[in-house]
DNA sequence: CTGAAAGCGCTTACAG
DNA sequence: CTGAAAGCGCTTACAG
């Protein structure tokens, strides 16, 4: 320890750099260690603080589509939130997939304050071995008995049925996305049961990667048989795929909202700028991982409390284990099932 | 460590499960500890197996824009390349950012193997401590000792010029981005170079973040105006600025290419399915990943040779520090500045 | 081929 | 308030 020797303390560095000084420092040796780390520009080693204190200070984040943009606002929530305390780290993996249990393995090994994971898949959480703090996000459909925050994705679909049922729509088609991802069967599922209440009949549906490519590819493959169904609507389960609709009816000359309406999913920042404007079920991403982050950190101060044998009348039961926060999500209605709408364009 | 236990031996197992059994381990040993490792389910522990090393087997990507699906190109080309050797891990910052010298601080003191860092910013550099083996990617107009892979702008703006120059463009706008990036301002200047040889008058330049919605705002703001002075192309420094023109094109009923060309920097997969297609320069990105990955393994190899003292005849030059990659990169003609693209639409 | 020992850089009871 | 000591879980010379 470099900094001991230019004080002319040992281990009471550690108390320093610790924060742990509350009666047990004096004034006059705190100025002085400060001023050696500061000369020596010392900085606490993570690996032999970690190891000595049984786990280290970052968060690791655990997601299946780092580039998604809607997951960007998510990260940046989480950011937000824990940005100060701990170091974020993102786990890299296969587009679209969650990490092998070898590589969940060895980002354990690093012994992470806590884990954060975004919609997972069931498969990966049954593998996944007991472990410490961890807060689940997006993760409707999942059975876990670890803390969880979501989005109300009934509540939304309600919404979308209804909006779609009160302009006269009595037959649409679902382009869902493909990633193991319980999330967008979940939203299938309460999109398609609210519809069936409504009176609307689900007639067709398919899916592809969340790509706008893709999307648009599989639409203009489906279009002439749904077409003939009389399809009069398309619910996408993420805005990007409804991006690839948008664009492929462009090409195909079909008039949108007029003889085609079209849904997404998230909200991206292009919905609200595209041409039309897409009529979206806006999911609070960055609420998301703000929410996440919270109740990580709150575990990991219940954990800190409980190490102190202080646990007591503090922690309600609700902040403990087995928390779940719900978000709210609302409809935003746009050009692409209502005329009218912003940025209104092409044929229309 | 349990598995000493299982087994009959005590430090032989580290033999065993760092593979350095050679001549110094039993079969019948290595057999039992195995066995013992599965048994147990025993993973060696990454902290203290990283302190005794002194280092970790964890590579950091630093990076400003994680969210950019450009760069989720990159990521999954490093991860190919080096993802079974070591942990790879993103550092999270504020979107556009790089990471503060204090993040970094603390991101160094995990003790990476090795460092990877994108488009970093000329202060950025400056500020990182001497550290370990480190790569740089797209750090065009950055200077560095490090090596470092990088695109082939100024060949790639060559072709830009003389694309359009061949189309008969006389006076163009420049559409750039506001990250302190260098790479944006090379991609701007090197075009602005080529333009003028090619008799192409740059008339005006305007600037904003990576984002279809800014873009289109600022493309609408300075049309009028663009108009006036006889601009009949829009160059962009990004694909996703691009979008955002072709976006406002549509809903001003403006014809592309015929009244507006427009080009972008990427190709990104929306690119090619959107209508018009997009005239852009295709950046490698995947490969600027992979080419990254092998240069930092080359890196660590040579490192681990010298700390065997067995540095020699095997390293050639070019394979030491301050080796650099320059990627080809190739213009994709498209839609946007040709009339008979793919996927034509709108009141072309 | 194998085990005992020292050490990686810290933190935390524990005596003073 | 402060220092000496033990220990976190591993790896690596070093004797046998």
């Amino acid at each position: 320890m470099v900094a001991a020797r230019a004080g002319v303390s040992a281990a009471t560095v550690s108390l320093v750099t610790s924060g742990k000084t509350a009666g047990r420092v004096s004034a006059e040796n705190i100025a002085k260690v400060n001023h050696a780390i500061n000369e020596l520009g010392y900085v606490v080693d993570g690996l032999g603080s970690s190891l000595a204190r049984g786990r280290s200070n970052i968060v690791i984040l655990v997601a299946p589509d780092v580039s998604n943009p809607f997951f960007a606002k998510v990260i940046d929530g989480v950011r937000t939130e824990i940005g100060d305390a701990f170091q974020l780290l993102l786990s890299v993996t296969e587009a679209g997939q969650m990490p092998t249990p070898a590589v969940v393995r060895n980002l354990l090994s690093l012994r992470p304050a806590g884990l954060l994971v975004d919609a997972p898949s069931a498969g990966f959480l049954a593998g996944l071995p007991a472990t410490g703090p961890m807060v689940l996000l997006d993760t409707a459909g999942v059975e876990s008995e670890a803390p969880s925050v979501n989005f109300d994705l009934d509540g939304a679909a309600l919404m979308l049925a209804d909006h779609l049922a009160d302009l006269g729509h009595s037959t649409v088609a679902y382009l869902d996305g493909t990633t193991g991802t319980e999330t967008f069967r979940v939203r299938r599922e309460a999109f398609c049961r609210h519809a069936r209440t409504r009176g609307i009949n689900v007639v067709a549906q398919t899916a592809t990667t969340i790509d706008v490519g893709a999307a648009a590819d599989a639409f203009a493959r489906a279009w002439p048989q749904w077409q003939r169904q009389g399809v009069t609507a398309v619910v996408c389960s993420t805005d990007t795929h409804a991006y690839g609709v948008l664009q492929e009816a462009r090409v195909a000359r079909l008039a949108v909202p007029a003889q085609l309406a079209v849904t997404g999913f998230d909200d991206l920042p292009y919905s609200e700028t595209s041409s039309p404007g897409l009529t979206t079920v806006r999911l609070p991403a960055a609420e998301l991982g703000r929410a996440a982050g919270r109740q990580l950190l709150r575990l990991l101060a219940g954990e800190e409390l409980a190490a102190k044998e202080l646990v007591g009348e503090e922690l309600e039961g609700d902040d403990r284990n087995g928390h779940r926060v719900t978000l709210e999500s609302t409809l935003v209605v746009r050009g692409s099932t209502v005329d009218g709408g912003v940025a209104q364009g092409g044929q229309v």
